[in-house]
DNA sequence: CCGCCGGTTTAGATCGATCTAAGGTCCATA
DNA sequence: TATGGACCTTAGATCGATCTAAACCGGCGG
């Protein structure tokens, strides 16, 4: 509508009430106040006046209120670093699924990695009172950051980057059984000699819990480990790219290697000029199996595990830890591996 | 709405308001919100005395409550269709960034582009007095859809998929010149006799204006158009590749095709083997830029509209509708072209 | 000694809802 | 004619903050 100084005044002047529906049809707020909760105490002709008189009236049910009065709120906020993630989205969507069905509000808060952005944020679903929060620590978060919203006990759930020395609930993928599955499909069904682990941020939890198993795997199967190409790198095609670039100018590729992430995967693919004749042979595996890995030339194999499900898995836990009734499963479920074209499956 | 939990007990019990910070030091409670405000009118000494008790107590101020009594609120919510696509993703940091700057707080919430989550979504932001609210509609929105958000008298900003009907302020890309900077690129500079536009949902408000400035400039330069090519498609890389494949099975594609989007590029760099020996000869244009785009094998051109920019824009759009002061461009920057290997440029 | 002044502080109403405990009807039963 | 109960409705307190208008206080000029 138009827009003054006065807004305010004439927002108050014109906003409708229950008192101005209650009054309309001369009966008290309670009574509307049940109409509008869907209460069986009101009787049914009661029910239809008041609902009629509220379209009538332009009445909008100020839920704000609501929540102030009854110490109850409907809001969950999820905290990431990054929506632009794919994989991160597609863990949202499970979250909402679960929590969204029981009518709560699911919103989405990015704070881009940012430590002073997520300490903003928390704390103000914190003064908002939200119901719950899941989050994905940002890379650089230690235990104190969460000692703020541990002490004002809003329930929270954090997922994928576990935080040492944190009492909170934590949802994550199986990262150990990750490194295992990718050390087996690259020696014993491709047979290669001598593997990395590429990229992936050094402060990121879940590289540490990979790779350490992936190398593990790796000794026992007898293979060797190269470790110029498994040095810690930042997340990203681009990054990846270029220290592959470095690194094959220095020499051969390892003949196995396993990416941190697709996005990694597709640096590396580019570098070696996989899928044309002139690459070098070197089989490439992903991590989070992206939609657009299936469409990529050629086509990256990848290990995945079901965000979705992972997503719900989370929702479940922020619910047990509120207080409710839960069903369904609570562990996350087990990684799988999609073999397509760069590893030499197809 | 929700039914009855019983979280009461501990909360009720523990919850430090501002009257107990207040008793504590033998104030009141219009003293201690002056010092939460950082109002100029307490003593420097009340202020830190009161300051330490409420840190001491464990004190957090109930921002919901002062959103209630001062009629304003914080939250701006972004309602959008599909978080996981990364366009979308970057045009929400650009409204972060200009909005969260001067203390609004922007949350996302995903309709997954289905009505009757967005209708939900879009009366639960209204009922809880949400600031603001910036909005891709879903795909099939109609007029009606935002009548209820226009009574309600809510500031809104439709962006990027426009609605006849709808009286609300709009910022989206020029789509008009996306489709003549493709028509000329492919024309002008590839020397392509006959050319298509591939994929995008029908009911998408972009595809319309893109086609048809795309198909006016193409028949100004004197080049063919291909009506079976052109034909409306959903907007992912899965789809692109079936059709595309079945098309390639019935005949020779254009030699130029301007894609809806990157994702439908991806697929049709696929189906039609580009990058390798055999593909057939065609110049592929996508939409958006994704930040992979550079990364494919062809790395794939592409024309963008800069999205954060694009967010920021409806930031201001959006604080205008606000009746609050605003600095900087209200309108949506130009498209550009990222010429790489898929169109031959490289 | 009084009135006034600027700098601080406060009592009480208020925002828009819910909740509790009590109050009215109406009718069937004693 | 009471009495009790089922059913519906309501007054007033409350949630945790802000706002308004008034009060307090030490010092200063008249």
């Amino acid at each position: 509508m138009q827009d003054d100084l006065e807004q305010g005044d004439r927002a108050r002047a014109r906003r409708v009430r229950m008192i101005d529906v209650a009054n309309s049809l001369g009966l008290s707020r309670a009574t509307v106040s049940l109409v509008m909760r869907n209460s069986p105490l009101v009787s049914a002709a009661t029910r239809s006046a008041v609902l009629a008189e509220a379209e009538r009236l332009g009445y909008i049910y100020n839920q704000a209120a609501a929540n102030l009065r009854t110490q109850r709120n409907d809001l969950v906020g999820l905290v990431m670093p990054d929506v632009m993630n794919p994989f991160v989205a597609e863990v949202s969507l499970g979250v909402q699924e679960v929590l969204g069905e029981i009518g709560f509000f699911v919103m989405i808060a990015n704070t881009v990695d940012r430590l002073d952005l997520q300490r903003q944020i928390l704390q103000s679903l914190v003064g908002h009172r939200a119901a719950g929060v899941v989050t994905i620590p940002a890379l650089t978060s230690a235990a104190d950051h969460f000692a703020g919203i541990r002490r004002s006990g809003l329930p929270t759930v954090l997922l994928l980057r576990h935080i040492d020395g944190v009492d909170l609930p934590f949802v994550g993928t199986d990262e150990a059984g990750i490194g295992r599955l990718g050390a087996e499909h690259l020696i014993a069904v491709h047979g290669c000699r001598r593997v990395a682990y590429f990229g992936g941020d050094p402060l990121a939890s879940p590289r540490v819990g990979r790779m350490e198993a992936f190398r593990e795997a790796v000794a026992e199967a007898g293979a060797g480990w190269d470790a110029t190409w498994s040095e810690p790198l930042e997340a990203t095609a681009d990054a990846a790219h270029r220290r592959a670039a470095d690194l094959l100018a220095a020499g051969p590729p390892p003949d196995g290697v396993l990416c941190h992430s697709d996005n990694v995967a597709y640096g590396l693919a580019k570098a070696l000029r996989l899928g044309t004749p002139d690459a070098a042979p070197c089989a490439v595996l992903g991590i989070d199996d992206l939609h657009q890995s299936a469409m990529w030339n050629p086509s990256i194999s990848s290990i995945a595990t079901d965000p979705v499900e992972l997503g719900r898995v989370c929702g479940r836990v922020l619910l047990a830890e509120m207080g409710m009734p839960v069903e369904g499963s609570r562990t996350p479920p087990p990684p799988e591996i999609h073999a397509r074209a760069s590893c030499g499956c197809r």
